[in-house]
DNA sequence: CCCCGTTTTGGGAGCGCTCACAGTGGCGTT
DNA sequence: AACGCCACTGTGAGCGCTCCCAAAACGGGG
């Protein structure tokens, strides 16, 4: 097999001792950070490693120093809303390239049912990543107790509430960003401001709704629906809004994807955006720039929040505390309030 | 540290034995399929691993036996176009789905930068991982020779021609796709039907324009524009189009995303689809039921397509030669043509 | 009852690495 | 000149597993 050809056999460390002149241990030290090496060793190791074209096994080093030098991105969501979020491909992306910056690759686990949940937590727990970097799941998943129970490192994306164990997340300020969407939508002249909520057993669910009725104080029950984060909740709540409280001419939808379905329900009933209704949304995704008009949103800062988790997952596995970081918001305007 | 306390150790092949009353052999043996082991050695051990909770090492394993059970998932392609085309996450899920079925976790690698590719490719030769799924590389991605250069098996996600070493992939039927849709659009009436390609220095590129070619043969150059499969080029080549061909009344656009740009763009120049111009995707992605109208599009199998990726990624692990899948297309009927 | 083929079992060797510890030698002190 | 110190280096042990070979156990014939 041309497989068997092309990979005689890779070089090891004992190979690179021997054409360097020097031990096992001397190339050990300089792999590891190359702290009382002398200059000439030091060279010489440098130049059989470029020379045999070396690198390290990562399962022997792992053996025996019992970290697996990866962690776990673990998307504990249903299949389907999975991927049409956009917000997951971002924060993907961001943990990805902030990760990689460690040189440490990241493990993605798709955990849609009960069952992969409990496959995905033996795997963390059993020690194949040295961390876990978690989202979207609902409260009190038991996927989160498993594991940090167990030890492992967690940071979420999305506050945790009500769990016993104490667990590192990273969050936008959501409260806050839903006030600020809800009084600009006040100060720009709408009364009768609606609101279309995500599910509240989810990060970010309940706080924007508290945000909005921060600002308003206690609504009229018809002013408010629920939508599950989907663009075709969206849609269906702003019916049912628009059904309701035919006269709201203020909408405050908690996804950018809901939102699109909203305006696209607003549309069909007639009203126009922002002239009949001022439409915000939340999350400032890419979903944001191709409703029409374009989505005036709240901006949750992606790329800070995918540092600030690899940061924190970094911070347990070297021993410290769980911590959690709020990140602020910001408003973005575009047409569409 | 609580992670010390919670982690005493981890109990390994040898307490099991111990617990059993066999030898490690034994335990090995059961682990790996349980072959000429007798059944009351197998029933107690069985008994031991599940009292003491143990699970393997797959780092020891991996050691002796040379394969690291894990495949990685490269998308090699600049950085923002990366998460907003819906595909890649389609893609994505099915593989990973594909793949936990085997129990092979997936390693995601985003190579947008050369500097990325170079690192991600040092990174799959050196062995960490058994294969690699290669997605939306240009052709003759460095990347790609690499890795089958060095018995890394590989699977490309679209055809990967001008290859030196033989590639496996998969992709779907790009060019009768198009025909398919041509086709269609000219049945229904459509008299100057304009396309916007693709890149053509990638897959789907340049076999999408062929099937438009086949059916409509040598066409006038001015009814032929070219997009990098974003929305925005989407609707600057739709710009173009019209510009230079105002009395186009049919449009092929080579993804759901750039057709999107191009209904936007019609809609801007007040044309009226499918009354003005009857406009044909490609894809079937979630962009195309977010379009006014929907789109009519051709459908990728994309859960065959990730399960055959695995399956022929397994194969070539497994030692055989690699292959190509062209899988089957279908046309979906939706309002916009 | 012994012999021989066939399961089944035990345990040594070794995968490639890190870690701890025991050197080795150079150099400044007393 | 003898000593201690320090920077550096070599080496044995062992991480947890699989592989392989030899030994043990088991049966069925002769």
């Amino acid at each position: 097999m041309a497989r068997d050809a092309a990979r005689p056999r890779r070089p090891t460390i004992e190979d690179v001792a021997a054409l360097a002149g020097v031990s096992r241990g001397t190339v050990s030290r300089v792999l590891n950070g190359g702290a009382s090496v002398s200059p000439a060793a030091l060279g010489a190791v440098r130049r059989a490693i470029q020379s045999t074209g070396y690198v390290v096994n990562h399962h022997a080093r792992s053996l025996v120093t019992h970290r697996s030098q990866s962690v776990a991105f673990i998307l504990s969501e249903s299949q389907d809303r999975l991927f049409t979020d956009p917000n997951f491909g971002t924060l993907l992306r961001g943990c990805t390239q902030a990760l990689a910056e460690h040189d440490l690759p990241l493990l993605l686990s798709v955990a849609g049912s009960e069952q992969d949940r409990r496959r995905v937590a033996r795997f963390a727990a059993a020690g194949h990543v040295d961390g876990a970097l978690l989202v979207s799941a609902c409260y009190g998943d038991p996927v989160i107790g498993d594991l940090a129970g167990h030890g492992v490192p967690v940071v979420a994306c999305g506050e945790q509430p009500g769990d016993s164990v104490p667990l590192a997340y990273v969050a936008a300020d959501d409260r806050g960003g839903a006030r600020q969407m809800v009084s600009y939508l006040r100060a720009a002249g709408c009364a009768r401001i609606a609101t279309i909520t995500g599910p509240l057993n989810r990060p970010g669910g309940p706080q924007r709704l508290a945000g909005y009725r921060d600002v308003l104080g206690e609504v009229a029950p018809e002013l408010i629906a629920h939508g599950d984060f989907s663009e075709e909740s969206g849609a269906a709540a702003a019916a049912e809004l628009l059904q309701r409280a035919p006269d709201l001419d203020g909408l405050f939808v908690a996804s950018d994807l809901m939102a699109r379905g909203a305006i696209r329900a607003l549309a069909r009933a007639g009203r126009r955006v922002p002239g009949d209704v001022r439409v915000g949304g939340f999350d400032d995704s890419s979903a944001a720039v191709t409703t029409d008009p374009p989505l005036t949103t709240i901006r949750q800062p992606w790329a800070r929040i995918s540092a600030e988790m690899t940061r924190l997952l970094l911070s347990q596995m070297a021993g410290e505390p769980p911590a959690a970081v709020i990140l602020p918001t910001e408003l973005v305007r575009r047409g569409s309030a």
